[in-house]
DNA sequence: TATAATTAAATTGTACACAATCTAATTTTG
DNA sequence: CAAAATTAGATTGTGTACAATTTAATTATA
């Protein structure tokens, strides 16, 4: 209608997109509190119950986060005796990252958290399914983009 | 396959939608830079051009943030000088924003943001009509939820 | 109508998020 | 091999996010 329409909110796509994804990390809260997590902490030990053992680096490229984030984070989880943190033997630069006992007792406690979280996501498979395959194809889309100027 | 099958990052729909999230986000900042605002900001901005005089919680439950948040932001911007903020005659609990005339003719210099990040976006009309509609969807869904505890 | 309840922002404290820079270890190269 | 380049994390600084609490203003109620 008018000169400015590109710069309503209503016409943006990035917004629902960066308030959906707050919205339901809020919903996870409540479970995540119980386990005593935060929302980042978790897909932190997502990636580590299922690797052994892996870098910063490599955690950080999975889970689209740098070390400036990271590596307060770890020290936190480590401080609360889920994980451990040591250097390589092979190469002292890369600080490896390892799930301890108490971790991997927790991925028990953990299980009932996406089970209770996605009641509350009210999608049809086929629309969780087709948001799914759109957003990863968005990421896909954007990695490895250059600054073309 | 297995037991832990729900806690892979894999079988996640909230982790794609907060990295798509901030991916989105971060294609935005050569073009926010060059304005001189961050995103939130810029989305501060947009509901601000469009309406005259809004106080903080009808900006914050457009924009789904709350007063610690927008506080500091809103302040940050009058500094700049595109707003100013200023107590309601009527109800002084009110902290009424407006837009000033530099404000005003940022608006002019942003026409240019939704353009050049919808390039990086690469999807076609409908896969990004449907996206906004799930996206949508969802966050309707959430709001207005009481903890059913 | 005085007190209680509600409401709107501000404040406090914790936890990201990321750009930019720094440091130390390793690799590459002249 | 020694200097330069690269790499991995850590650090610093700025800016959100949000829960919980506080303060001040307004509204509801006994």
């Amino acid at each position: 209608m008018d000169r400015y329409d590109s710069l309503k909110l209503k016409n943006q796509l990035c917004f629902p997109l960066y308030a959906c994804s707050k919205e339901i990390i809020k919903n996870y809260k409540p479970y995540l509190d119980k386990i005593d997590l935060t929302y980042t902490q978790y897909i932190v030990m997502m990636v580590l119950w299922e690797s052994k053992n892996i870098n910063v680096k490599d955690l950080g490229e999975q889970l689209y986060l740098d070390s400036g984030t990271l590596t307060p984070l770890l020290k936190k989880l480590e401080s609360k005796g889920y994980i451990s943190r040591n250097r390589s033997d092979k190469d002292e630069r890369n600080l490896m990252i390892k799930v301890t006992e108490k971790g991997m007792e927790l991925r028990e406690k953990a299980l009932s958290v996406p089970q209770e979280v996605s009641k509350c996501v009210k999608l049809t498979k086929e629309e969780a399914n087709f948001l799914y395959k759109i957003l990863y194809k968005m990421i896909g889309s954007m990695e490895g983009e250059e600054k073309n100027e």
